[in-house]
DNA sequence: CCACATCTTAACTCCGCGGTCAAAAACAGG
DNA sequence: CCTGTTTTTGACCGCGGAGTTAAGATGTGG
């Protein structure tokens, strides 16, 4: 409808990914994510009935990307191919949507309390596509033995970790904020262990469509 | 003191653990921590001055598992050795207190506003030796040439995941709790990512106290 | 049994925040 | 410029939770 209703959506939308992810649901107070957006506490109600209304709309801007980062999974049958690929889409989320990120992960920490159950019904989806489709290499002997959980935990954490600790790396790096060739230098080293510690056959051949 | 006093303290740390883990510091009520330990609320007051005080005091409670797991890297100096019994132990913490664990991450997560400085201090202490001790590996050729920081992430990462996101980790394995063989399965399966992906030399001689 | 400290309890205050409302302003279309 | 709709605004309400208080109970040492 009205291009104002859409732009202002959009403002407070992102000050509150901001907030949410700075202090928690509980610990933000409408009227700070008000100020961010430079707009007054009852136009927060207005274009979002309540708070908690306006948290899962936050929570639903970084659904999309989450999902897609899975896509590798369904575009190629190739070990290697798809883990790298994989990798570098889930750290692109933590690098892009950091503020969301965090408040995906916060939801999830706290056992999902808000997640829409259809949503966590796909993600759950994707898991054991995903899980079967690293069984399927282990059985042809395309990698280790190793436990297709186990695997995705680990590259889970890994990825997410910089977006969720990113007060921690900034510490430990000294940095700021992470350059583009930080992102890259994680994404490609953690592509090497993961590959190399699987003992994935870096076969270039079955790089179907 | 009063062996009541103490008593009655460790019962709502313990209780304070789960709530503060669970919903996170503003989330929580006093009350409810009072209810689960089982006493009146201002006894919980009076035992901690305030709800800071109290989450505090949480906090420090993981704090020595915490630092005490980074022993190996002191202890000795075989790569493999060290990152196993590193992995082992980060692993151990995360069983053995998911509650705290969860509250220290989430305190990481949103900038570490209630951590005292000098533990802030000394776990940034730590971070270097063991980065260091990893450089140290890297430039003497007992391991591929990791970026020590980048490793240390991803160690860390994997092995809190077990704590912070165990309900994801539930909905995934199908299992309420994990078992002793699960936490064992992914110590084991951790150790030999990690260790097989940085290209570790095993060798079983540099085993020095 | 007394005196003193420790501990428990119910009742209370205070204030900050989620949420509301009604009127004013800005906008849109004819 | 008039009319109806959308958006903005400041003032307001009510609740619930952090923290307090002061009196009572229980413990402890002589």
């Amino acid at each position: 409808m009205s291009r104002i209703r859409e732009h202002n959506r959009e403002l407070i939308i992102q000050a509150a990914s901001e907030i949410f992810a700075d202090q928690g649901y509980a610990a933000t107070k409408i009227i700070e994510i008000a100020n961010r957006a430079g707009l007054p506490k009852p136009n927060v109600y207005y274009y979002f009935k309540s708070k908690e209304n306006l948290y899962r709309s936050v929570i639903e801007s970084v659904i999309d990307p989450l999902l897609q980062a899975a896509q590798p999974f369904y575009e190629d049958d190739d070990p290697a191919t798809v883990l790298e690929q994989y990798i570098i889409a889930k750290i692109k989320v933590s690098q892009q949507h950091p503020h969301a990120s965090k408040v995906f992960a916060s939801e999830i920490m706290h056992g999902a309390p808000h997640l829409p159950e259809d949503i966590a019904d796909k993600m759950m989806e994707q898991t054991i596509q995903s899980s079967n489709k690293i069984q399927s290499w282990v059985d042809r002997g395309l990698m280790d033995r190793v436990d297709p959980h186990h695997l995705l935990f680990t590259i889970w954490a890994a990825t997410q970790t910089y977006a969720d600790f990113d007060w921690q790396i900034s510490r430990v790096t000294g940095k700021d904020k992470l350059s583009q060739s930080d992102y890259d230098t994680a994404a490609q080293q953690l592509t090497q262990l993961i590959l190399k510690g699987c003992g994935v056959q870096t076969s270039k051949a079955a790089k179907a469509g």
